[in-house]
DNA sequence: TATTGTTATACTCTATAACTATA
DNA sequence: TATAGTTATAGAGTATAACAATA
């Protein structure tokens, strides 16, 4: 059920082609391993991140929700008074990105633009209830994914995993 | 001089803003922290990966590639006689993607299909002398740049991070 | 009937520039 | 003059369907 999404689709084969592929089939992951791309620590990063993405983007969709706008959502819940400019920052995407993803979460219900007080050229972005709730919901649901698709490692490994992962994505 | 990309595209805000933003004003890692997003292992999954890209990429581009060309390439030096049905399983690409990078290839007179000696419906993707030249420099680019971003890890925790990857990226 | 390469099309995500209203 | 939000546009990357030639 889960679509692979980016670098990531995959090709069924059938596996009558593969057994009269003749004399040279190695498998593809063999193929994989000896090629310059075998070692290429860059190349497992995408793929992992992809399924990743896909199995989240999965999750949300009976949530009305893709992993950009449930990243907004969720953190706009999380604290009251944040402009949009604020949410690019933090995501990060760019402003334009963010005028997008709250319309939106607006046009669904899920959040609302209020003036900000010190600042009459700035929104800040408020949840509603309903997108709480939602929020909430969603939240469960992403966990699930991520369980699934993690379940390949030991907890040990995950650990390791995370804190090596917030090296590379925040070098400081 | 990276391009971040994807989710990834950094908007630097100037420190001013952030001296005058007022009272509360926790930092952006802060926020994200306390987010629904702060334990998300899918989040920094993402957000490695596309520092990673952006990093290959940049590095590929004064060889005239890019990720997905230079993939290509290295899959159709490493082994003659690959079609591009086999280019595409491995990888994994839609096939009608391949079609636009071998031609893309091609026109940098990279590679060249020649008919397949068992099945005159596929071509064969074979790396010409300039392709291979041009393979083996983009290598050393893109060894470097994976160098270069990995260098806030051990070398057991790079290890650590390919092993769990792996299992990631390829779950059987 | 199924597969290879191909073309075409559409949709998502990303990048950039420009405009307006405020500061 | 700089910033917040917005609009518009263009380019990657991806997904899908259809077709001709061949198996």
């Amino acid at each position: 059920m889960i679509r692979y999404a980016g670098v990531m689709n995959m090709q069924p084969r059938s596996s009558a082609a593969d057994a009269t592929a003749g004399q040279e089939s190695r498998s593809p992951s063999a193929r994989l391993r000896d090629s310059a791309l075998g070692d290429d620590l860059g190349f497992f990063l995408a793929r992992a991140s992809a399924l990743s993405l896909a199995a989240a983007n999965s999750a949300l969709a009976k949530h009305g929700l893709r992993v950009r706008s449930y990243s907004v959502l969720a953190l706009a819940a999380n604290d009251a008074g944040q402009s949009q400019r604020d949410l690019a920052e933090i995501l990060p995407l760019h402003p334009s990105q963010v005028v997008a993803l709250v319309d939106e979460l607006q046009e669904g219900g899920l959040v609302r633009r209020e003036p900000a007080p010190n600042d009459r050229r700035a929104n800040v972005v408020v949840t509603t209830g309903e997108g709480r709730a939602v929020l909430e919901r969603a939240q469960v649901s992403v966990r699930e994914a991520t369980n699934e698709l993690q379940a390949v490692l030991s907890p040990s490994q995950r650990e390791n995993l995370a804190e090596v992962l917030r090296l590379l994505a925040f070098p400081s």
